[in-house]
DNA sequence: CACTTAATAT
DNA sequence: AATATTAAGT
């Protein structure tokens, strides 16, 4: 009795708490006087040249609002497939030397770019970081394979900084790895009598000799569902396949592992099968006895 | 134009 | 080896 008392008590206590806390919080805010319309360069454009660092593109409470409304319907979208993606951001920071500028509103991300100085700027060579891989994967499974072409990628993928050559790069590879699995899965159909032989642990995928069902999984998932995938240093002993992909094949049990969303393996409810080009590793991971 | 593909460069 | 760039064709 005297115990809910308590219990009721305390939760009191913590509210008033986070009350205090947030009081103290805002009263740290610097009122509207001190702020700066968003539409105003932190940086004055003089300043800016003086140092070499890109000059903020001017923005426009249009801009700003096209900005708002860009981001709210990109969330909306997200919510819609049950997708929980931030917004990825390629670098810690846009760099003031040599990086892609990034903002979303003015002038496109085109052409060659200056800082001020006519200077043409090189943006530092991408990484297909696993994270950054499994958003292009989730991406082409929304779109289907027929229509996902770079720009629409590109946009869906809504990574700062990333450009239509960067995903059609990733693309032509993505495509080449594609088929050959493609090829793989054929031949082991018209040919059981192959061996697997090397394409086992060679680092480009499973052999031939796989079931052709998906998994039983103990649910089935609702919309897009991250499989397990390897966890541990990007370049550690268990293979990395053509596309970045992690190899059953050559996977150490010591590296295997399980994290949401860190790989390419999903289940696609629109076409009720395991996103493209997934199910033979899928497969091979079962077969391997991965445990999930 | 944007897209594809192959070849080549970094 | 992974990514970028270029060239040529649709």
């Amino acid at each position: 009795m005297c115990k809910h008392k308590k219990q009721r008590l305390s939760a009191m206590e913590a509210q008033t708490q986070i009350a205090i806390k947030m009081h103290e919080l805002e009263m740290g805010l610097p009122s509207l006087d001190d702020l700066a319309p968003l539409t105003q360069s932190l940086i004055p454009p003089q300043l800016a040249l003086a140092f070499g660092i890109n000059p903020e593109p001017s923005r426009t409470p249009i801009d700003l609002n096209k900005a708002v409304h860009e981001s709210y319907s990109s969330i909306c979208h997200r919510e819609e497939n049950h997708s929980f993606e931030p917004p990825l951001r390629l670098l810690p920071r846009p760099d003031c030397s040599k990086t892609k500028r990034v903002e979303s509103s003015g002038p496109k991300e085109g052409g060659g770019e200056d800082n001020g100085t006519g200077r043409a700027i090189k943006r530092p060579r991408l990484v297909w970081t696993p994270q950054l891989h499994q958003r292009f994967v989730d991406v082409i499974e929304r779109l289907g394979i027929g229509k996902a072409v770079p720009k629409t990628i590109m946009e869906m993928m809504n990574v700062e900084g990333l450009t239509r050559e960067n995903v059609a790069s990733h693309l032509q590879k993505y495509r080449l790895y594609l088929k050959r699995m493609e090829g793989l899965s054929n031949e082991s159909h018209s040919n059981p009598r192959q061996v697997p032989s090397l394409m086992d642990c060679d680092g480009f995928g499973p052999g031939p000799m796989l079931v052709q069902q998906p998994p039983p999984l103990h649910c089935n998932p609702p919309s897009l569902v991250p499989m397990p995938t390897v966890v541990g240093p990007l370049s550690g002993p268990y293979g990395l396949g053509p596309m970045g992909f992690p190899v059953a094949g050559s996977a150490s049990p010591g590296y295997c592992g399980l994290e949401s969303g860190a790989l390419n393996m999903h289940w696609s409810r629109q076409r009720g099968a395991w996103g493209s080009g997934t199910l033979a590793y899928l497969q091979g991971w079962v077969l391997k006895g991965a445990a999930y």
